[in-house]
DNA sequence: CGCCGGACTTGACGGTGTAAAGATCATTCC
DNA sequence: GGAATGATCTTTACACCGTCAAGTCCGGCG
């Protein structure tokens, strides 16, 4: 730290009282914080000392520890869809070439921000009811079943349709517990390979899954067995 | 409490000094205590007063609240296998059958005992390169690979053969995604259902991704694509 | 100019983990 | 039998944490 500060403080002094954008200064912090520490060594304190501001400044903005947790876990939202998109991009453009990059970039972005996905997906803090969290959440999901009914036509919303739920819980399932499983180094074997290997490795599990690629096909045996 | 005390301690006089069986005791109370306040507010205090021990005496026996995690987690994989086994007895024995149930048991154990899961699969705190920890969860994973390997057929560990790498992961992951994905209450319409209807739905998922009867067939189709 | 209100700091309180030292008791050894 | 020993548990103390209340700073509005 060589920033000139005034004798008496810690604040340096060519940064006003006023921050000016402090509560986007602490997200930055904060997911630097939750990345190094994990969410279990995750403390206000620490995201305060890391903005250069008194312990007790994010709570101004973010009301408490949840709050703070919560604004982060809706930005991992946005930053999850968009890393998805991306993997999408680069993929061709048939519905199950889509679905599948789709997979390869949720298990990316998991294994890319471990402690973040942790708190997305395993944590009870962020509060799911809040409206911005909530809408960053959904809009993730809304992603994923608009990519399923792309590969198995059924225009029905998994809420209502017996079938669509069922395709879409199989999709959702395999990819997230891949993705808890790798994070957690709980399939050594698979956690060994990096890079295009293991999204290589990471498609194989996924079209193992999903083998059947004509839609009606699919859906149809599942009833039969329900 | 009605305990009789002497009147200078708030140790029950009918208890002496030595507690005799504190660490199965504390275990017990850690139980509750992740239960009732969830993986984020589990306190080693908490857990104390909750055996009528004072604040400190967990340390001497565990070292530290990780390592009372670690026993905790460890015990928790005991009876996760025991909750598998106990569905696998009620299912017809054929090996895809035995499967199933072991998923279908996977799932509930989650939802029965969603704080000490989340320890188990989505924690750093337990250390599992601690003997009783390790072994536990080996012998959870051996248990499932077992299983896999006696509807596919295949001989090969996971950790050599890429083949027997994607049975195993797939299987896994699916569960365990289901599983992790009920717990944080992220598929409504599923965990909206309960007891039989809830464990169908489930049965529903698993074997829509396991339409694969015959051996030989899956694991080539995966190779092939690889 | 005055003052008003948001932004941020300071100080304090209860709760937590854990290290160190003290108290109690079962066991063993003479 | 009686003392020594060592494990078990308690007490005390400290640093860190989240959060509340009060105080300080400063832009902007009257």
């Amino acid at each position: 730290m060589d920033i000139p500060r005034t004798p008496t403080s810690d604040r340096p002094v060519d940064r006003p009282y006023h921050h000016g954008d402090l509560a986007s200064a602490l997200l930055d912090a904060g997911e630097v914080e939750l990345a190094e520490k994990g969410i279990e060594g995750f403390s206000l304190r620490g995201v305060a000392k890391r903005a250069g501001v008194s312990h007790a400044a994010p709570a101004h903005h973010f009301g408490d520890v949840d709050g703070l947790l919560t604004a982060l876990a809706s930005r991992g939202f946005d930053r999850f869809v968009a890393r998805q998109q991306a993997f999408c991009q680069l993929a061709r453009h048939d519905p199950v070439s889509q679905l599948e990059a789709s997979g390869v970039g949720y298990v990316a972005f998991a294994l890319e921000n471990p402690a973040l996905f942790r708190l997305m997906f395993g944590s009870q803090r962020p509060d799911f009811d809040s409206d911005v969290l909530g809408r960053a959440a959904q809009a993730a999901f809304d992603d994923l079943v608009r990519r399923v009914a792309a590969v198995t036509g059924n225009p029905h919303v998994p809420a209502k349709d017996r079938a669509a739920l069922t395709d879409v819980g199989t999709v959702w399932a395999l990819v997230h517990g891949l993705a808890d499983l790798m994070i957690g180094g709980r399939i050594p074997a698979l956690c060994a390979l990096s890079g295009k290997a293991r999204d290589r490795a990471v498609l194989a599990i996924i079209r193992r899954a999903l083998p059947a690629r004509s839609p009606a096909i699919s859906t149809r045996r599942a009833r039969a067995h329900g």
